[in-house]
DNA sequence: CTATAATTTCAGTAATTTCTGAAAATTCAG
DNA sequence: CTGAATTTTCAGAAATTACTGAAATTATAG
């Protein structure tokens, strides 16, 4: 199997942005390879093809499927395994911010919550533990944005990212509505408590209330 | 300089999370330092509080420079500068999302132009070129969006993000009022009552008519 | 300008990560 | 079951990345 100069340029870029993805070169360039690949392939098909040893390509397979990145595939009268990449990219970036999430943030997340148990011992204690709950409260934020994003089928994402800063627009004319009909959520009541971040001052205490929560246990 | 029980753990997570994050040990710790400590700190100070070699501290500052992530200070009369991190933690994030841009997938977005200007030689470069379209699509999409999202002030951020999902409803309204035009909302669904529950369901289509594009050339 | 404080650079070393070949383990056709 | 095909494991080699101390450079007080 030798690579078309299309494939082998798309290949070799997958395998240098691997580093900076936190991936290796083999496994960016295998994955660029299934990814473009019309075909599922078996583990020699992809080691002759990226001259990577076998074990090389193993390993490699190994790790792309605790990404949950590839799907496995049998061929009759074949008793080797075959892989291929999910047809649906969304369905393939959903997964890598999933598996991302849990492999770098949620480990911070914890242990953000831990930090933010604890009794601040000395003065600076006091503005590092606030500086904490910035972070924690940010994180989780984006966490739970994300839990509610993943919900959402492709095509309604599509929209809403195709919208971009407009959805702001939106969010104008909802308040408008709200606040000029009787309704609950009050006037434009979540920014008001949304706002206070910022700002290095001594930031008090910083539970705000909210409306949902996105915990994993 | 000894850190406290606190921070220290803060900066050992860090240091480890580094890794993952495509930073490493040094410049996380560093930069775990800055976030929580209460005053700007200078080179000494952090080679002394992580013991790290002073020649490491540099590298790991002008790294973190590079970033855009440390503002620099200077106390009267002391020759020597001090760092920190902003105070704001959504200007941190905000950052941090735009040097990953930069590094992480602009030279990819510009590698697939480049593929997809191509005349596909052999069958399976028709194939190949495909995918690439598909993943081209969607990083354009997520970079223009990004972008999009980039230039609204923190506390609509906030606010959107913490309605989550609900923002689908708001679109189903929009599209409900862009086709009644007269009456719009009718009797008692109001936005408060439409965006009362998160949704799951099915999602009619999505392709409303896209009002801008994110092209950059 | 000079002396010294502060920072950066860099060559060499240490530590870590990646990759390989050989051996072990697993799978399955007959 | 047996034995060949296939995959995985793993110890060590190779490659890469991180870190250090010494030297070079830069900045500034006097």
């Amino acid at each position: 199997m030798n690579l078309s100069p299309l494939t082998q340029r798309f290949v070799l870029h997958f395998g240098e942005m691997g580093s900076r993805w936190g991936i290796n070169r083999t496994v960016g360039q295998i994955y660029a390879l299934l990814y473009v690949s019309p075909r599922a392939l078996n583990a020699d098909d992809i080691g002759e093809a990226l001259a990577f040893s076998r074990s090389n390509v193993s390993m490699g397979l190994k790790e792309l499927q605790s990404w949950n990145l590839v799907r496995l595939q049998h061929l009759p009268n074949d008793r080797r395994e075959y892989f291929q990449a999910p047809d649906d990219v969304w369905a393939i970036f959903r997964t890598l911010a999933e598996e991302r999430r849990k492999r770098e943030i949620d480990p911070t997340l914890s242990m953000l919550r831990d930090a933010l148990m604890e009794q601040p011992a000395i003065g600076d204690d006091i503005h590092a533990q606030a500086r904490m709950r910035q972070m924690h409260d940010l994180i989780e934020l984006m966490t739970g944005w994300l839990a509610d994003v993943q919900k959402m089928d492709s095509a309604t994402l599509v929209s809403l990212m195709k919208m971009g800063a407009q959805v702001q627009k939106l969010l104008e004319v909802k308040s408008k509505i709200a606040s000029t009909v009787k309704s609950g959520l009050g006037g434009r009541a979540t920014p008001a408590s949304a706002l206070a971040h910022t700002a290095g001052a001594p930031l008090p205490d910083a539970a705000s209330p909210k409306p949902k929560d996105h915990l994993r246990s």
